[in-house]
DNA sequence: TTTGATGCAAACGGTTTGCACTTAT
DNA sequence: ATAAGTGCAAACCGTTTGCATCAAA
């Protein structure tokens, strides 16, 4: 947890308790939580954080590019990902949960190997793939 | 124009002038508009028409699978493609336009070839390209 | 006649903003 | 002391909903 306080700081990011708290919600979690669901994990040990700081917090941690916000809402909400560099998202269309997925497109795919399309210069790319989750799956069986 | 009517119409779409209207404005139209440009093109000829309106049709349009829904939102709304069939979308970071990508994956990208991931049945990709467009490049520069 | 579509306005809900207060430097 | 972050509430805005009216079958 030490090294990406640190990180962080020397990015120029002022540590306070309450980004501390949303950091510490965000390391290492898959869930690709959305604002309310931050904003409610930490309000439970930390009873004055507000809605209005977690969206301060996450557009900064997005500035710094330690977050991604995702372009597919879940269930109406932004979601966001921890997890720098580039992988795609499996959204399920039942629950709504938002799972990374761990097959890549071959190094050499074009749509990789280009940084042009149709002269437009291509800076990132986010694929979404829609399905029904296995637990889904499972309940509905 | 007539065909896809006529294909409406067997699908059980109940052809109102509003419909039509709507489907008139979204075929052809490769500037994946939002409800709020649809509703805007047509009022100037059809003062009446309601934004209620505009989102119930598209509803049924989608539902009858005559236009997709894309996961980016255009300047804060949603927006919608008519063309079918699976390809990928540019989105200018600058100016908020929404292109039609003509590069594909090839047919054996893993990505396309399976239809289960991690345990999790895939029925829709949908990939994302963000960058800056030609016109807002030169603009610029 | 009966069913469904339309359109207006109100409600909804996620996000943004303003501002007084508090905390870091 | 100055600059920056916090938190509450209000505003914002795209979307949804309710309902009375109107048109299609």
């Amino acid at each position: 947890m030490q090294p990406i306080f640190e990180r962080l700081k020397e990015k120029g990011l002022t540590l306070t308790p309450q980004r501390m708290a949303i950091v510490e919600c965000l390391v290492g979690n898959t869930t690709h939580p959305t604002v309310d669901e931050i904003y409610s994990g930490i309000k439970e040990r930390y009873p004055t954080m507000s809605k209005a700081t977690v969206y301060s917090t996450l557009k900064v941690l997005k500035d710094l590019g330690e977050v991604q916000e995702l372009s597919i809402r879940k269930r109406g909400e932004v979601c966001f990902d921890p997890i720098p560099g580039m992988h795609h998202h499996f959204m399920c269309s039942e629950c709504g949960n938002v799972l990374d997925v761990t097959l890549a497109c071959p190094e050499k795919c074009p749509i990789l190997s280009v940084d042009t399309i149709d002269g437009h210069k291509i800076n990132e790319i986010q694929a979404y793939l829609y399905g029904i989750c296995s637990d889904c799956a499972s309940k509905s069986a």
